[in-house]
DNA sequence: TTGAAGTTTCAAAATATATTGAAAGATAAG
DNA sequence: CTTATCTTTCAATATATTTTGAAACTTCAA
């Protein structure tokens, strides 16, 4: 296979990828052609590989940026900005993974800490399911946290420790 | 809180967690229902009580039956079905993997490994760079694959060991 | 200043997804 | 067989999301 076939395939992919999680598909393709280009590219660049328009790019890597996931970068002697996309793919993840936790799982946390305390009688076997569903719910949620947390914190122990060899 | 507010906003909010997770709102809010609720329910009640068209429920009710996290229930002198929701969230947590390994991570695999063997000159930066990403996403895909499995193997595990004690 | 080059915004249009409801299809009881 | 009850289908409709592109804005150099 050729080198832009392959590259395509893998933008489509990972794009298609990207709207099953409730990631636009453009925002997935952007970071996927950044992540197999070497050299950061512009604004114009991706409008052209991707078929996008200028507004649609923007606003894409915008969002790229907020989640940590793109960079601009300044090229000497160039008048415009660059993009380039973070390669380390457990990186990647820790990024994913900590916005998806801050944007999903802690305000379903809040929510469920609310309804533990629903007002009525024990007897009741209405109010006796809601609770044990609730209940168990929720301390499957904080487990999940946790296990996220650590995950999140462990890459950054790494990345910081790596980090830090390069000034010893 | 009464019973019936916390009722709703649960169901609400599992909803939207849903529609975030690229699973349909409507399909989300009846797993919600059905799980806090002791008794099954009839096409009729789910309808009511989310206020939803017949068609919309049946679809969705269908779904959730193919990811294995509702069941047909006979009750004894009803013409009706009635469906209730596994209410083990552990459960609920291994079919939702299962099903979205299959649904995603098994095809995106499938591509990497045929993006592997791109053609070109290993010196082409351009080939270079899109062949390092592409090994290293491949194998954090094997990892995370691995990872599934003994998540979802764990439980069921579990499950046939528990079942299973129920024999003895 | 001025204007050329680049970036951002956002209302309107296009696209994609979900929902409805009526009609057709099953199934069981009489 | 016929009817009543319940389920399924699917074309039409409604809703939600994404994308466009032109205008407004910003920045820098002359």
């Amino acid at each position: 296979m050729k080198l832009a076939e392959a590259k395509a395939q893998f933008i489509q992919t990972w794009g298609s990828l990207g709207a099953q999680w409730g990631i636009n598909r453009t925002m997935a393709q952007i970071h996927a052609l950044l992540m197999v280009m070497p050299d950061p590219l512009s604004a114009d660049e991706i409008m052209q590989e991707l078929n996008i328009s200028r507004g649609n790019t923007n606003m894409n890597v915008r969002e790229l940026i907020n989640w940590g996931l793109v960079e601009r970068v300044l090229v000497p002697g160039e008048r415009r900005e660059f993009f380039t996309a973070e390669k380390d793919i457990w990186k990647v993840a820790t990024l994913i993974a900590r916005e998806r936790k801050k944007r999903e799982l802690d305000p379903i946390m809040k929510v469920l800490n609310q309804l533990q305390d629903v007002e009525g009688d024990q007897k009741d076997k209405y109010v006796k399911a809601f609770r044990d569903s609730i209940h168990n719910i929720n301390k499957f949620a904080h487990q999940t946290d946790k296990t996220i947390t650590s995950f999140v914190k462990a890459e950054e122990s790494w990345f910081y420790g790596t980090l830090m060899k390069l000034f010893k």
